[in-house]
Order: C-alpha cells, then sequence, then structure tokens
DNA sequence: GCAGCAACCTAAAAGGTTTAGGAAAATGCC
DNA sequence: GGCATTTTCCTAAACCTTTTAGGTTGCTGC
C-alpha cells in the first residue's frame, strides 16, 4: 500500500483549511485521518496527541497572522501603520476565522515564547514607536490595542454587530481614527462621517 | 431509592461551577451526572442535549453579569458609570472565568434575543447617553467598548499580560480614562500615573 | 389507595482519543 | 542488489462522551 505522506506539517496545514471549514473547535484527529485516507492510529506516529495538533495549528495561524501584518506594515509609519495593522488583523480573522481561532488556542509559556507571538507583540510595539508614549503607558496602549482588535473582531465574527443596521467597516475605521487620536493626545475627529 | 433532585435550573448551576473549576469548555454532561450521583442518561430528561446544557449555563451567566452591571451602575453617570460598567464586567470574568466563556457561547438568534445580552446592550447605550454622541457614533461606540472590555478581559485572562512587568490593575485604569477622555472628544491625559 | 407522570435506570450505538504491538514500505549501508 | 533498520501505517482494544430507546419506580393528586 503506497504511503499517504503524512507529516506533521501537513497535518497543521490541512487542520488549519478544516478549521476554517468547521470551526475550530470541531478539528478532530479522526476527521483529519478520514482526509488523508489513513487510519485514526496512524496520525498518532506524526502528532503526539490532539492537544499537539490543535497546538501545530495554532502555530500555523499565529505565524501566517505575523507574515501579513508584517507585509502590512512595509514601509508605513503612524496612523497608517496603525490602520494596515489593524486591517491585516481583521482581514485575516474575517478570511480564516477557523485559523483565527486557532490562534487563540491557549499555549504554555514555552511554546509561546518561541511562537510568532512575539513578532506580534513586536511590531505593535513598533507601531507606537510612532506615538511616542513614555512607559508605561506604552505597555498600556499595546495591551488596549490588543484588546480592541482582538475584541471587536471576536464580536463581528460571532455576530453581535448583526442587530444595528451600522456597516461593521465604517465602525472599524471609526474606531482606527480614534484610537489614532488618542494615542496623540489629540481629541478624535467626533463624526468623523 | 431516594430522587436527586435535579432540574434545568440547578444544572445549569452547577454547570456554572463546574466552568469555573475546569473551564467551559470541559463541561460535560457526564460530568455533571457524576457530580449529581446519577446516571448520564437521567440528564435527558432535563436538557435535551449538550447543547442545550452549554445554553442555559450561558443564560445563566449573561444573567448574572448584567445583575452585576445593573448594580454597579445605580445611581452613576458620565465616567464613574464607564468605570463601574468595565470594572463590572472585568471583576466578573476575573472572579469567574468559566462562565464568562459561557457568557460568550454562540447562540441563536432568538435565544439571544430573549437573553440578558439584551440589557448589556441597553446598559451601553445608557453610558453613552451621558457622552452625547450622534448616530451613528454611537453604535461606532458602543462597538468599540464592547471590543475593548470583551478582549482586554480575554487577554488578560488566557495569560497575555504576564510577560510583562506592569500592573493589569493599572492599564485597565489607564484604558478606562482614555475611553472617556476619547468619548468627550478631550485628549487624554497622558501620562495620568 | 392508586393512576399517571416524572425521574431514574439499563442497554446500546456511534464517535473521538489514545496506547500496544505487528506488518510493510522506505532508507541506508555493505 | 541484498539486508538490517527505521518509519509509516495497520489492527485491536480500552476508555470517554453523547444520545436514543425502553423499562422501573418513586411521587402527587384525586
Amino acid at each position: 500500500m503506497a504511503r499517504a505522506g503524512v507529516t506533521p506539517e501537513r497535518l497543521a496545514q490541512a487542520g488549519a483549511e478544516l478549521a476554517d471549514e468547521v470551526g475550530f473547535e470541531h478539528v478532530t484527529v479522526s476527521e483529519l485521518a478520514r482526509r488523508f485516507g489513513v487510519k485514526v492510529a496512524s496520525l498518532y506516529s506524526h502528532v503526539r496527541s490532539s492537544h499537539d495538533l490543535k497546538t501545530r495549528i495554532a502555530l500555523l495561524a499565529l505565524e501566517e497572522m505575523a507574515d501579513r501584518a508584517s507585509d502590512a506594515l512595509a514601509g508605513r509609519a503612524g496612523k497608517e501603520a496603525l490602520a494596515a495593522f489593524a486591517d491585516a488583523y481583521r482581514g485575516y480573522a474575517r478570511e480564516h476565522p477557523g485559523r483565527y481561532a486557532a490562534a487563540r488556542y491557549r499555549l504554555d509559556p514555552q511554546t509561546a515564547a518561541a511562537s510568532a507571538g512575539v513578532r506580534h507583540a513586536q511590531m505593535m510595539r513598533a507601531i507606537l514607536r510612532g506615538y511616542d508614549l513614555p512607559e508605561p503607558d506604552g505597555t498600556h496602549a499595546v495591551r488596549m490595542l490588543g484588546g480592541v482588535f482582538h475584541g471587536y473582531v471576536e464580536l463581528e465574527l460571532s455576530g453581535g454587530f448583526a442587530h444595528t443596521p451600522v456597516d461593521p467597516e465604517e465602525s472599524w475605521a471609526w474606531i482606527v481614527d480614534s484610537l489614532d487620536a488618542l494615542l496623540r493626545g489629540r481629541p478624535a475627529a467626533a463624526s468623523a462621517t
């Protein structure tokens, strides 16, 4: 019998695709085995456990997001950088909801420290350098931006904005504007629309 | 054999406690049955399915959070109201991480519309009334606040702030300050510390 | 006191995770 | 090319969780 050519990398990749199709919480070793035309137990030669598999998918997603954000950031600074970063983040989540959920999978500290999550933090810091905040305000700002971006995207994805007839796109732009204004210490441009 | 006295309400309550102990994603009909000293199948006389059980826990959590927020809001307005609401939200999440996760369980539109989630939205609007924002800015603001609060709390809970030696409490206060300033159209009080 | 309705039970099917141990394909070394 | 080793995949089996079907039995109301 010919071999299926399973590797941890291909498993993570397929797992990421599966996550986008059915949701990260429904990604299962069994389903993946089915897709590779292989018996379930066989996958345990490539991943240690279901948790291991999910961790690999999470790392893949973090990497992809960081790459995307990095591209978006290239050559930009100030508000442009902030907006590009924000859009990269939100765009990824909308295109790849399953992967995005995977990126939020809880990693143990060691794995997290070696992940692309570190790059995310660095990029956030880089953006904030353009705003020239003294410490600890810089840290506060990192946390606030991380919070808004993640929180907004998650609320949007979970359908939380469906009941109000205001374009989420507009709200997003308004929020980025507001954050920029806030970080520059200037009043927000109230009703920009 | 004496009866265990299982009811949907007690199941939701016990489920909420279990969630806080082991995490919402590990709440299981089986474990609950074990805790009630009853066979698994018996619980299906009280809840339709695992999904039904989780929904009930979610509704319970939403209700508790709304009550708490409502208490915090009583008699306050403006920035005080904003801060009280924010603290109520974050406090609940920290004391009841499992319930908090439950509150984020995806409900179908009908259930959501009949849930305490509606009260959350109303309270948010009430707070914003003190800032006198024209539409659609009010909606944008609701979404931003929802995003920051949820996002910050989730990042904090998932240990995302552990690597920086800045007190999350301080960041939280800074963020609330900043949001207040932002909504009033005034520059934020830069380094308030 | 007993009819009827819940609340509980046993049994069993269907999936998912994981381990143990065996067969077969690929690899590398002579 | 031939053979030993490693790697990949398989069967088998244990153990969970979910869910349905159908049978008892305790409670409640008349």
